[in-house]
DNA sequence: GTGGTCTAGACCACT
DNA sequence: GTGGTCTAGACCACC
């Protein structure tokens, strides 16, 4: 299964869902068109509450990242059409600059630190379509 | 001043005292052995309750950025002997992989994704020592 | 109940509330995976207020011994996993050199210093289970 | 000298003081007899407040540790003649159930336990006489 | 003056 | 229902 889920973590569980899907899309364990399990399948088969689903795959549509077509199914949306480009790449610079901030705190010089980036996105590179059971995390 | 704080955002207060005290420091507008405003202060400036600045200041004590002094005030430590490495590069390791998922959502090739952050990286090594006006956020 | 405050004592309030749950989970008066009364359940109990109480099962968050599941209340951790080993031993053999230091002062013989505490440990080792009532404090 | 006092550690800095000379006579660095600086000569080379020496040494006659003979100065008293003899006894014993508290969570057992005291109260006792530059804290 | 603790009471997000 | 955050205002220990 392409989806994790701890209730002991901090971040919402509903979040949990939404990060998840992403990143299983990210790298291809989900590819556009591929049909996703019903909100009760899949509240069912991660014990989770029904709304807790539901809520996720509302931002999910809300995000462009899936399709609901009523009576059918859900589906991962087609690239590219994703609503909201400027203020993700915003959110983006933002969460950036946090891990920036971090890795000052660690010590770490700026050649460190970007090959460190380097490292990691070559690792979640090489996940794709391998069905994403990853290393991190 | 170094701080900024927006209380119509969803980030909490107090966190965003913590990462903006955590940003100065890192961009060197604040270094080590700085007196930081002392709760009541800066709960007035920045008009917060000084509970709130109070709960920040604690955090940031206990991630090793500040040091309290008891009955004298608050200064930024010495960098070295930061406690929990280990956990904070597993954290940067999992916000790391939410921008780089972001990312390939916004259709970014991975070396276009490592030149945004060189850009950025080197935008914001730019802005230390000179009073960390500007640009972010 | 295994909890006993006394509102008289120096120590803080949360601390004894941190510092019992600490107790009761070494007398295995609660164990992994019990479920603690909500915040605003021990904080009715103890007559204490909700947020003395959260900033406890904070605290016991932080150093491993409860999780919270949210939405869905406080439970006992399982042990193994505790962060930050290194620095409780060290606080642990602070807290013993002081120990330590009070009995040279009582005129204990090294001798007598230990067999005292063998005594005493073999009697909060004897309580486990027992639903820890008497002796303590 | 037989004192350190850090004013970033938590502790008070009137009970650093006290703490540190009940360490230095368990610890035969002082002795009987042995005469203290006074305040005012303490509060300077310690840089200290004299206020804080000065409540640091009621603290330690209050205790029995130190007599205080006007116009002559300041000495480590003759053990025995200990007041509150019950009291300390009770101290410990709570201190040392903290202790005991934390050696569970640790996942340590009773005769490691026993076994990591044995070596610790070895090594202090063995420091007796030699100065007190000791290994800890 | 400093930070630390506590109470009271409110609102909110999440499940 | 749960815990998390925030405000307001009080008291205290320490320096």
């Amino acid at each position: 299964m392409w989806l994790r889920i701890d209730p002991r973590q901090a971040k919402p569980l509903y979040l949990q869902v939404v990060d998840g899907v992403k990143e299983a899309v990210a790298k291809e364990a989900l590819k556009a068109g591929d049909r996703l399990p019903s909100v009760r399948e899949l509240a069912a088969t991660m014990t989770l509450n029904p709304n807790t689903v539901a809520k996720a795959y509302q931002e999910l549509e809300r995000e462009g990242v899936i399709e609901v077509i009523r009576g059918r199914g859900t589906f991962v949306a087609k690239p590219g059409a994703r609503p909201h480009k400027e203020e993700q790449l915003n959110a983006m610079k933002e969460m950036m600059k946090q891990v920036w901030v971090e890795a000052q705190h660690l010590g770490l010089s700026t050649p460190d630190f970007l090959e460190l980036i380097r490292a990691w996105t070559a690792e979640w590179d090489g996940a794709k379509g391998r069905e994403s059971r990853g290393s991190s995390h």
